[in-house]
DNA sequence: ATTATTGCAAACGCTTTGCACTCCC
DNA sequence: GGGAGTGCAAAGCGTTTGCAATAAT
């Protein structure tokens, strides 16, 4: 997403909640829309460190925080107890697929699955907010160390 | 599941895969098997310390991960950056809706997702082997946070 | 006897916290 | 000037690791 568009919507919204409007909630915001792919916080944190961004590492995990209530980041888990972030917000909406043998994440997409969710909160009373969806499985990539016609033990 | 049985499909696996056959991975079994709903590796140590069983830490984190690889139980991330597990196989397939107010977990059970998963690893190329679905939102209970006419901030 | 498994305590990695300092409003 | 936000370091928490002791085969 384009830097300015992002600006504003932050501003927008620290002003709307009565939040302070801070160069390091700035900072953050330029460094995550920067970073490609999935990132944990503390990813984050070191890129900043070493582009020689000037935050504290609370900061950092502070306003990723926020950074998602206003939705310009989204937050996953692909179920390794990290915490992930995912800036590619103007994408339409996907979800995961994830390798079990080389661990490369692949999106995918398939509008049924929000019908299925909407659905599902209505039939079970529930006020929807988000969801989570993640398939795990193996890859046909050739490198992929699951393909590997020498290598066929489980563990 | 009843534990005799349990015990069978442990054995099983274990001389099928050459591991021992330890008292200590029967007793993990029997304690998880007993617990009640989802947990974590740690919440089950501290409940079999406080039962007098007498198994080290390192062996309920290891056979926790031994017992759901031969599916007697079922690996689960709610989001927490804690990995739960759950004993109750013999029900059927189920997902799960999670309060974000209260924190209250409900099952639901939907077979049209089971379809979806299959469709999609088929059409991207990959080999099925697990996935997690949960969903988020407010549940409609009236002891729910979320729901006291008093308190309506969004945090 | 061999060697997988255990127990223990220490280390690990990600995240949160406490508190003094800063600086946005 | 008041208080939200920051930086720093330490603590927290779930989890993993190293290694010596134990026990299943």
């Amino acid at each position: 997403m384009d830097h300015k568009k992002a600006h504003g919507i932050l501003t927008e919204y620290l002003k709307k909640g009565n939040n302070r409007i801070t160069p390091e909630r700035f900072q953050v915001l330029d460094a995550a829309l920067d970073y490609e792919g999935h990132f944990g916080a503390d990813d984050l944190y070191i890129k900043m460190k070493n582009e020689n961004y000037n935050v504290s590492r609370a900061t950092v995990y502070n306003t990723l925080e926020l950074l998602a209530k206003c939705h310009l980041l989204i937050k996953r888990n692909f179920g390794e107890n990290i915490t992930r972030y995912e800036n590619e917000i103007e994408k339409k909406n996907h979800d995961h697929l994830i390798c079990i043998s080389c661990g490369k994440i692949k999106e995918f997409s398939d509008q049924r699955i929000k019908t299925l969710v909407n659905e599902i909160c209505s039939k079970m009373g529930y006020e929807y907010s988000g969801y989570s969806f993640n398939i795990f499985g193996k890859c046909s990539k050739e490198e992929c160390p699951g393909n590997k016609k020498s290598d066929n033990n489980e563990n």
